[in-house]
DNA sequence: ATAGCCATGTAACCAGTTACATGATTGA
DNA sequence: TCAATCATGTAACTGGTTACATGGCTAT
């Protein structure tokens, strides 16, 4: 459900094409739940047939017609119910934890590159979402007022990728230490 | 793949039942990865196609027979090569996450009531991962090195849990200020 | 040339959830 | 008698990924 109901969040603060909300997905909600285009233009659909948003057909020359998508008052409904509703709470569901979980089982060697991939990206993500911080805080006091709420899950991503760091190289530091014992 | 994989390291250690490893599951790899018992007869039933583990049958008075799998040569392939393989890095995927994106969209004393069921939630998920952290120092020291892996996956779900906490607490100081400012 | 952005989608598949179904045993 | 545990599953659906497909425009 959240995908279709992120889009309409986005669609209410400015009407969009499939393509325009993939990227203000990527750049937005992105940061805590990907979407691809492919899935955003699925739920579009679905949107439309349920009434939820209408698509405005705006023609171009050499290129296919941009479809806008503009969220209805059933749109807003559904949506202000869907913000109302109970979600749960996901577990961590990182297939890194299974392997480490099972270490024993398999190569340390293996173990060790795949957990340097892992701590790489996620340095790199945190280093993205500092960088998104300073934009931030470069905004004058009234936008950043705007956006505290966006940027209250920034420092969630924030402090989730620093802690993964740092589990992370515990972790590695435990690893080296087995492989040198035997 | 997962689910899939997580069997197989639980056939390694044991062979069982759809029903004992749901149940192992829950209390193991289920900190981080929930799996319903559906999903595991499911995935069982593909596994047994493809021949990564055989199912033996055991009559029981009373009950279904008992199907106790055990995990094949092929299947130990299979999971050999899937530790060694590469796993991507998931989002976190939370939908609490996207009402907060949008919070000024809907009601702040819904989305304050939804906050507070998080946090009891993560409260409650943290008490339960500290106990499992002193019967594990509870163990002789033998057992301890021998559960060393699963130990650190599950510092990785205290360390988890305590963060939604902290980051919670500070989220609802900001929406009930900006409640009282109006 | 060729890579990358703009712009749209379909089809097949894998992963996971929800609802439904059956039926014995055991303990409060 | 009612709930919980043991023990198995099917069917329908939702959510999400991967692969494939088309084709013009723009900058290097």
């Amino acid at each position: 459900m959240s995908v279709k109901h992120a889009i309409l969040i986005l669609l209410e603060h400015e009407a969009a094409s499939g393509y325009d909300l993939s990227q203000r997905f990527n750049r937005g909600i992105g940061q805590f739940w990907q979407a691809s285009h492919q899935q955003i233009y699925q739920q579009l659909k679905r949107l439309s047939r349920e009434g939820a948003v209408t698509c405005e057909l705006i023609p171009q020359q050499g290129k296919p017609d941009r479809k806008v998508y503009h969220i209805t008052s059933d749109g807003r409904q559904a949506l202000q119910q869907w913000l109302a509703s109970e979600s749960k709470i996901p577990s961590i569901r990182d297939a890194l934890l299974i392997k480490i979980y099972a270490a024993s089982l398999g190569q340390p060697s293996t173990l060790q590159s795949e957990l340097e991939r892992h701590l790489k990206q996620h340095r790199c993500l945190l280093q993205q979402h500092l960088a998104q911080e300073r934009d931030y805080f470069a905004l004058p006091a009234d936008k950043q007022k705007q956006r505290r709420w966006p940027y209250l899950t920034l420092r969630r991503g924030i402090a989730y990728e620093r802690e993964w760091i740092s589990w992370l190289e515990e972790v590695r530091e435990l690893l080296i230490q087995d492989q040198a014992q035997g």
